[in-house]
DNA sequence: CTGAATATTTCAGGTTGTCAAATAACCGGG
DNA sequence: CCCGGTTATTTGACAACCTGAAATATTCAG
């Protein structure tokens, strides 16, 4: 079709060594990024899991199905996390009385302080990123947007 | 030194929108590459932590003490991991001689054989890569070690 | 040889996660 | 209206992960 060659199907082949860089390379950052947003979290004595919901409600109030869709998990695992966020007041559970059989949960006044405060301790902002020129910044922006579109 | 702008000094300033555009696509890729990598773990019958230690005892055996450093997790965490990794055959403690101490940790050849097929299994190497050019993959690579520099 | 330090394990306790079953509420057809 | 199927949430049992403190075995310095 095209007068270029086009890109490889790699279906089935193994990447080659420049993917596994790249691999590699994304394999830290995952780690750096997990590892700070996880002691980001500590600092508010706060767990991964507790984090990312209450990060969530900060943006909208959610029923509890989609919260498990979101977090990617088991409905049944998100009454455990809204049930300890609550226990701190961090969260609320609302009745939804157009449909009496979900539960929203919404995130506090409190609890939006918090997820504030824990917005911005996250380090990673600032320090690996810092390092860059706005050229840079934006090459990498347009890079993983289209990495994930 | 340099006559172009510096990069601002951005310690305790609110980072800028361009920034948090980035923060937030890296957050997109972590939660893919991890979700990516705990199913090719499960396809394995591992969990991630499972997968994570027996990819590192595929490098090199090491003390339990530096698996918990290699880990970022107390020691006593890493006896449990091992103790079901070495159930299932896929890695063996042995003594060290030189210090009665320490049990090294090492992969099985069976233990070798499912790290590499599970490292064959992670397809985050290349659905998300696979739509850019190689030139595009070179400026990701290099951006990627400069910030993790 | 003694005491401090190190490597590992054990134990108790908390959080995350799954799955199956129970409960409550919605909804459409008769 | 009622019934059966579906949906939302919770509960309970269980496994894995993780931490912190205490126990054990070994090393090492003095």
């Amino acid at each position: 079709m095209a007068s270029t060659t086009p890109p490889p199907d790699m279906t089935g082949t193994r990447p080659d060594q420049l993917t596994l860089d790249v691999v590699e390379l994304i394999g830290e950052v995952v780690a750096r990024f997990h590892e700070d947003y996880e002691s980001a979290a500590a600092e508010h004595a706060l767990t991964g899991a507790q984090a990312r919901l209450l990060s969530l409600l900060c943006l909208e109030p959610l029923p509890m199905r989609r919260l498990a869709q979101q977090l990617k998990c088991e409905p049944s695992n998100v009454t455990g996390i809204v049930d300890r966020l609550e226990a701190r007041g961090l969260v609320e559970r609302q009745p939804n009385p157009s449909d009496r059989r979900v539960k929203v949960a919404a995130a506090t006044a409190e609890g939006r302080q918090v997820a504030r405060s824990l917005r911005e301790s996250l380090r990673f902002a600032r320090e690996p990123l810092a390092g860059l020129s706005e050229e840079e910044r934006v090459s990498l922006r347009d890079t993983l947007r289209r990495m994930l579109g």
